[in-house]
DNA sequence: GAAACCTTTTACCAATTGGTAAAAAGCAAT
DNA sequence: ATTGCTTTTTACCAATTGGTAAAAGGTTTC
């Protein structure tokens, strides 16, 4: 619990009543690998903290290829923060790489603390934009270089990450086939 | 300025004071083809609303080549935002693609209006969340698929753009070279 | 420990894309 | 219209990456 308000309280200040109000909602949920936050086709149910293990999103494109689009790691929020907010079915998937530990909350508790607590909307919007904008600087340089420098980028943007999981998944957000990224590993050793 | 309210108010409710008091402070502002609206190194002075022309953002990698990272047209907000919010040095260069009308505000102007207008700080939380979410949803599919699927992504999210752009420009943006973006063109016509 | 399953590596060839260079086309100024 | 400049197209060959398949390496379950 401690984590989530040493996150939380980089984007602003809350008093101890507040904070006891936050921590009274957050719910602790365990996932075993594999298993899904939250699905595609289902307005997401829950916003959450990641304590423990690794996210990832993805999606099918029309050809059937999974295509991984982003990993989330501890201390960080996991959720499709737009579909959740505005009720909509989620295009994508978030599925636990690992085992993974989450705090999260229910849409009527998250909401209800809108109302209560003064300023927490600007805390969750900057939280939000801190999300977004580290997903995008994550990915954007992907486009335009060549394999090999798109998986040293990735090493160097996730340095926990690439050992932790499936190398397929790797592939898939670098944009490249398993195959690829195997010989890209052998040859920069 | 009709346009820049038509856009605003789709993120909140101003009252007449307020519009007059948000155009009291737009200035309108004339860039010709090739003009810089922002630099890599300065701290963004102005934000901008688009009525006429098309912006690109760019920046320059290790190996100096030019990279286009993002495209925004008419009727939408042009600045980096983080940069100019916080007083940072920008990293990339905001430059006119066409000769371009705006609406800017000085960062002066721009803080009043949040001491002064209750809510506008959620509005524009808003508007910068939107231009971001549009941002990553055009560039990440670039990712993980070849160079034609890529131009025929751009030309669906860009619809008007492929012939008002150089090709060079859209070629660094799909990560791929002038020579081959042109060969693209011939053969799926 | 063996079997079944999943992940990663390797190999081969085909397809795509990049690099370099030159030609063609488009545009602006005189 | 001619010149000079920039952009786009084309061509050729080299390098990278993809597709298919099989082998090797790990992990889980019984």
């Amino acid at each position: 619990m401690e984590e989530l308000f040493n996150y939380i309280l980089q984007f602003g200040n809350l008093n101890q009543q507040q904070i006891d109000l936050i921590a009274s909602k957050a719910v602790a949920l365990e996932l075993r690998k594999g298993e899904y936050f939250s699905e595609a086709g289902r307005i997401p149910r829950y916003t959450g903290f990641v304590l423990q293990g690794v996210f990832r999103f993805c999606y099918y494109n029309n050809k059937g290829e999974e295509i991984t689009n982003n990993f989330v790691e501890e201390k960080s929020f996991v959720v499709d923060y737009q579909k959740f907010e505005s009720k909509v079915a989620s295009s994508e998937y978030i599925q636990a790489v690992t085992d993974c530990q989450l705090l999260v909350f229910t849409r009527k508790d998250w909401e209800e603390l809108f109302n209560i607590i003064i300023g927490w909307d600007k805390m969750v919007a900057k939280i939000y934009q801190k999300c977004l904008l580290e997903a995008i600087d994550r990915r954007s340089p992907l486009v335009s270089e060549d394999a090999t420098t798109r998986y040293l980028s990735f090493i160097e943007k996730f340095p926990s990450l690439a050992n932790r999981v499936p190398l397929a998944y790797i592939a898939s957000y670098l944009g490249i086939t398993q195959q690829s990224l195997s010989r890209i590993r052998r040859n920069i050793r």
